[in-house]
DNA sequence: GCCATCGCTTGGATCGATTCAAGATACGAA
DNA sequence: TTCGTATCTTGAATCGATCCAAGCGATGGC
C-alpha cells in the first residue's frame, strides 16, 4: 500500500487504477474506450482514481499491439530527413501527401538515415501501416528494405525497370520530349542540357553514353526524351553539351560557366528539374543574358516557385498533388493490385521560353 | 501442416517460425536480435524457416511494447499537416529539428488534426517519446492535450504566461524593439505595422487595444516591443496604423492598400514576420514604391528566403536552428528541469531598410 | 571416470492494453 | 416468490515480441 512510491518508480498502468478503483481492468478499459457502457457511478470512480494516481490515459503502445493498426504512413528517403523540408519537389509532394493524410486522419512518420547501417534499422522498426518511398536515385536498397517489411508500399518516381514494385510516376521520356519539342518548334537549334545526378556526388560535363549508365532512371529517361525529340527535328544530338549537376546552385552555375565558355553558345537550355532551371535563371541574370530574348529555358517538375521566378518558368509539370493523393490512397486502402501508374505530365508555357534569337 | 493457408490468413509470427524450425521462441528471437549468441547451425535453420514462411522480421509493434521507447519524436501543430511544408518559418524549424533527429537516429512523427475532435485522438494515440509543439497561437488545448500524455514536452514560441510549460522561444519584445529602434535611428518617423493574426481567420485594421487582447502572444509582444521603442523616440504611437494580417499574400496586400490609401503615408513598415515582409516587398514593387529609397521595411524570423529577396530583407533573426536543436535535445534527454528558455535574437541589416527620405 | 566450466537453449514472465464469452446483479412481470 | 431479461462486470485470452533465470549437454582438466 505505497501507491506514491510505486507511482514514482514506474508509470501508472491501467491495471493499477483498476485495482485502486476496485474494478477489473476490463471495466477500467471500457471507461476510456467506451465510456457509455459503464455505469456512471463506476465511471466517475475510475476517473477519479486515474486523476488521483496521475494516470496519463491508456498507453498507445499497449493499444497498438492489440489493434494492429498504427494509423500512420511512413515516408522514407535515402537522403537526410531535412530533404523533406529543403527540396522544392519533395516539399510540394509532402504537402500533398499531408493533405491526403489530414483528410483521413492518418499521421505521417518521416524515416531516413544518415548512414546505411541506421537505414536498415529505421525502416525495420518504423511504426507505420505502409511506406511511401522517395526514390530520387536507384535506391534499390531502400526499396528492398521497405518491401521486406511486407507492408503496403508505393515508390514515387522509380525506375520503370522492376515491374514487381508498386510505383507512381510520370512518363519521363514523354515529358522531356514535350519540353524539347516546344523549344524546337520555337526555332531553337542550339541546345544544352543540365542533368540531374547520374552518379553520387560528382558533377561536370558528361557524355550521352555516361548518362545512359546513370543509376537514377529519371536522369536517363529525361535525356532520352530530350534527344529523341531533338533528333526528330534533325538536330545532331552528339553536339549538344550535357552537364551533370547535383541539383544545387553551385553545380548549376559551374555548368553554365562551362557551357557558355565554349565557342558555340546555346540559345535553349533543357533543365531536368525546376530547381536547376531556377538556379540557371539566376546565373543568366547575373551574366546579363536576357531570358527568353537571348536564351530560352525549360524546367521539369512544376514546383510553385517556378510561377514566381523572373521570368516565370516554362516547365514540364508533374501532377504532384495527384501523385501524393494516389500514393496515400494506395497505402491506406492497401492496394495489392496497384503495380505501376504512369500519370500524364503537362507542359506549362510561361515566359522563360521564346522564339530563337537567330 | 498447412503453412500456406495459415500464412495467408494471418501474418507469420516469430513463434510460428520458431515452431517450424524446431526451436523455442526465445532462441528464434535471439536469431534476429543477437545473432552472435546463437549457434550458426541453428541460426541458419531459423533463418531458412523464416525465409520459407515469408516472415517479415520481428514486428516492431511487439518489440515496442517491451522496449518502451519508440525512438521518434512527435511534432504537433493545430494547423493542417501541410503547414510544416508550406510555412517559411515552420520549414526552417523543421529542417533544423530533422537535422538534430538525424544526428541521433530518431524519427519524426507529424501530428495534426483538421478538426479538434480528431486532434485529441491524434495526440493521445501518437506513438512518440515526446512532443515538440508548434504554438502559433494560444493553442492552449493543444498544449494541454500534449502535456496530459505526461511525455517529455517542449513548446516552441509559446506565450510567456504559463510558467509551468516547458518552452523555447525568443524575447519578442526585445526583438521587435530592435527592429523599431533600427528604423527610428535611420530617421524614420512615419510608421505602419503589419501584424500576425490576433484572432482566428479575420484580417483588417486593428487598434493597439485589440492587439493587446490577441490570443497569440507573439503578436502582442512584438507590438509592445515596437511601440515601446518608438515611444522612446518620441513618436506618438496612437497615430501609427496597425493592420492585422493572416500571414498570407492576400491579407498583406489588402493591408498595404489600406495603409497607403490614407493621407499620411508611412516611410517605414514593421512586419511581424518575414513572410509578411516578403509579400509586402512584392506589393511595393508592383506599386513602384522603391525600397529602401521611399519606404523601409523590417521583417521578423530570419528565414533564408529573406536573403534572396529583392532587395534582401532586413529582419530580426530568430536562432531557428538552435531552437530546433535544443527542442530535440530536451525531448530526447528528457529534461524535466527545462522550464523556459529565451534565446537571443539578432538584427540582420540588409538592404530593405535605409535612411528616411524626408 | 568424475566434476567444473562454458555456452547454447528453454520456457515462463512481462510489456499495457483490448475483447469477449460467461457470470453476476438488479429489476420487472407473472 | 420465482423466473426472465437487460445491463454491467468479470477474468481469461490475445496481440508479438524481449529478457532472464534455470537447465542441459558437451568439453576439458585432473
Amino acid at each position: 500500500m505505497t501507491p506514491l512510491t510505486s507511482a514514482k518508480t514506474r508509470p501508472v498502468r491501467l491495471a493499477d487504477i483498476a485495482k485502486a478503483a476496485g474494478v477489473s481492468h476490463g471495466t477500467a478499459s471500457n471507461v476510456f474506450a467506451r465510456p457509455d457502457i459503464v455505469r456512471e457511478e463506476v465511471r466517475e470512480r475510475v476517473k477519479a482514481a486515474a486523476e488521483a494516481m496521475g494516470y496519463a490515459g491508456p498507453d498507445p503502445k499497449g493499444r497498438l499491439l492489440r489493434a494492429g493498426k498504427v494509423n500512420a504512413i511512413g515516408v522514407a528517403t535515402g537522403e537526410p530527413l531535412s530533404y523533406f523540408f529543403d527540396d522544392l519537389f519533395a516539399r510540394v509532394m509532402m504537402a500533398s501527401i499531408s493533405q491526403a493524410c489530414d483528410a483521413t486522419g492518418a499521421g505521417i512518420s518521416l524515416v531516413s538515415a544518415a548512414n546505411s547501417e541506421q537505414l536498415a534499422w529505421n525502416i525495420q522498426s518504423a511504426l507505420v501501416d505502409g511506406f511511401i518511398v522517395f526514390c530520387m536515385e536507384g535506391d534499390s536498397r531502400l526499396v528492398q528494405l521497405a518491401r521486406e517489411r511486407k507492408l503496403p508500399f508505393v515508390a514515387l518516381d522509380l525506375d520503370s525497370d522492376d515491374q514487381a514494385v508498386a510505383a507512381i510516376g510520370v512518363d519521363n521520356i514523354e515529358g522531356a520530349g514535350l519540353a524539347a519539342r516546344h523549344l524546337a518548334e520555337l526555332g531553337h537549334r542550339h541546345f544544352a542540357v543540365l542533368t540531374l545526378p547520374c552518379v553520387d556526388g560528382r558533377f561536370g560535363p558528361v557524355t550521352q553514353a555516361q548518362v545512359e549508365k546513370a543509376s537514377f532512371s529519371a536522369t536517363r529517361d529525361r535525356l532520352r526524351g530530350y534527344f529523341g525529340e531533338l533528333a526528330r527535328f534533325g538536330i545532331d544530338v552528339s553536339l549538344v553539351p550535357i552537364y551533370e549537376t547535383v541539383n544545387d546552385e553551385k553545380s548549376v552555375w559551374a555548368g553554365l560557366d562551362h557551357i557558355f565558355s565554349g565557342s558555340s553558345k546555346p540559345t535553349a537550355i533543357l533543365a531536368m528539374s525546376d530547381k536547376i532551371a531556377l538556379h540557371a535563371l539566376d546565373w543568366l541574370r547575373q551574366h546579363d543574358i536576357a531570358v527568353p530574348r537571348d536564351v530560352s529555358i525549360v524546367g521539369f517538375d512544376g514546383v510553385p516557385e517556378g510561377a514566381d521566378s523572373k521570368p516565370p518558368l516554362t516547365t514540364v509539370a508533374q501532377p504532384i498533388a495527384e501523385m501524393g493523393r494516389r500514393a496515400v490512397k494506395a497505402i491506406l486502402e492497401n492496394y495489392g493490385s496497384l503495380s505501376r501508374q504512369l500519370l500524364p505530365v503537362d507542359l506549362v508555357v510561361r515566359s522563360s521560353s521564346g522564339p530563337s534569337p537567330a
